[in-house]
DNA sequence: TGGTAGAAGAATACATTATTCAATCAACCA
DNA sequence: TGGTTGATTGAATAATGTATTCTTCTACCA
């Protein structure tokens, strides 16, 4: 602690700049440990030299002595209780509700991996690369998520649009072709409106592509390659999140696989 | 603990040389502390490049890196165990039901996680909470995160807009107020735009949020809370990829604190 | 008004770290 | 055996980071 109680001890007696670094670090002491003098500098709005000097004046032989006292000092300041600390705390640190996410949504993430066919994964990034026009059409509760996908097609190069209202469903279905996909996004309800467009696309000729939660999903039936979340067990807010965390998920692995096909 | 563990389990993998720079820390690591590169390398009778090499290999960006983690790992005391009590390193492999990408997200989360005080978090969505209104402005590779947060804002109730082009970014600035919030969102390029906002926002005294990549942004230094994203090692495209997974890992983040403040 | 001391930054000298490249060595194999 | 490949190494050097010097500026005072 040293360190850091002797940088608030001295702080009336120093002069502007000093203490602007020492409330900087007192602030940012974990930031601490990957900056360099100069990004130190930057940070707070003064020169290099300055740093190195404020360093001296402290005590210190230079800015990477401070910087491990800086370090030692705030290291001592964490107790490591208790034993089983070993794996790098799995998200977030101490058992705080968000750390606790962390959890779920870990969980989340290995079941939908789990469900999912690497097969699948495969034939919908072969199908988007593909299409010529890709549509986007989602439940209620998946809009942000289908604004996502949609961004991070158009982004690889993908002609894809996404059907905010709904209005537009039937009609832009109807001006796709075989050569074109629709792809429909859903989470735990509210995929009464996705079911006649996934089937009237698929009357003629159009893929489609599901991205639903596993288990029965009257949408997905339609589809034909479909991609699953596993929801969690988690209360209903909670659930939405997590379950878009599963969703989001699904995209990575699409675009990583459009990534990787691209080269 | 795991720097040194990994240095002690690799060791019959190792070269000549390789195994005695790790006999040589895993002996004397207290000395390393006050090492160079060339100090431990004349110590061990090596070349220079060798220790650099040496860290490299074992995942380390570089010398510093190693003896930080070392330092790290040293400080976290000593612990009992023998056997295998950590997750498989090398070739292992093993059958993880996430897949390639799926352990460079978890990773991705995990260091995120970690570099995230709690603090700020519930800083940060306190002053999401308060905020009348939100404005959210992003650098060009963020706009698909930052229109992600803000549909979820909506859904929560709060009142944000996401300034799409950054067209309206100084206009839209102008008209907030002290009760409202600007949140920056930016990943690894194109902080220039959104510096100017959210300096002339503080200005106003409006509170500004920024979510960057971690370790030096210049656009977070003029920010009342700061969130970060530790980036990937990865090369370039599967990198945007996974510092999106932790921009959106922090948004959900903030969602789930949002939902927990709200009962 | 001029002199002095302290603080700050620009320029630069110095130190450390990272990379490149060529030499060496071991393993494999026709 | 001799050739080829791939890994390992260190010397030279590029790149980055740190410390010093020197100059400027400001505040204070006689």
């Amino acid at each position: 602690m040293t360190c850091l109680l002797k940088m608030r001890a001295m702080r009336e007696q120093m002069s502007v700049n000093e203490r602007k670094l020492a409330d900087f670090i007192l602030d940012n002491t974990k930031l601490l440990r990957d900056y360099s003098s100069q990004q130190l500098a930057d940070a707070v709005g003064v020169s290099q030299s300055s740093v190195v000097k404020f360093s001296q004046k402290l005590g210190y032989k230079g800015y990477p002595s401070l910087k491990l006292a800086v370090y030692e000092s705030y290291a001592g300041g964490i107790s490591s209780p208790v034993g089983g600390d070993d794996a790098p705390l799995p998200f977030g640190g101490a058992n705080t509700p968000l750390s606790e996410l962390g959890q779920k949504k870990l969980e989340v993430l290995e079941n939908t991996a789990g469900i999912n066919d690497l097969e699948h994964l495969r034939a919908a990034v072969k199908a988007i690369r593909n299409a010529r026009c890709i549509q986007v059409s989602a439940c209620d509760g998946s809009v942000s998520v289908a604004q996502y996908l949609t961004y991070q097609l158009l982004e690889l190069g993908c002609w894809a649009v996404f059907d905010q209202g709904g209005m537009l469903q039937r009609s832009m279905v109807d001006s796709l072709g075989e050569e074109d996909m629709l792809c429909i996004i859903c989470d735990m309800h509210g995929e009464e409106s996705l079911v006649e467009a996934a089937n009237h696309a698929r009357e003629k000729g159009i893929k489609v592509l599901s991205l639903t939660r596993y288990n029965y999903n009257a949408a997905s039936i339609h589809a034909d390659i479909r991609l699953y979340v596993m929801p969690s067990e988690e209360e209903q807010p909670l659930q939405r999140l997590l379950f878009r965390s599963g969703q989001l998920h699904l995209i990575e692995s699409l675009v990583s696989g459009l990534l990787v096909a691209e080269q």
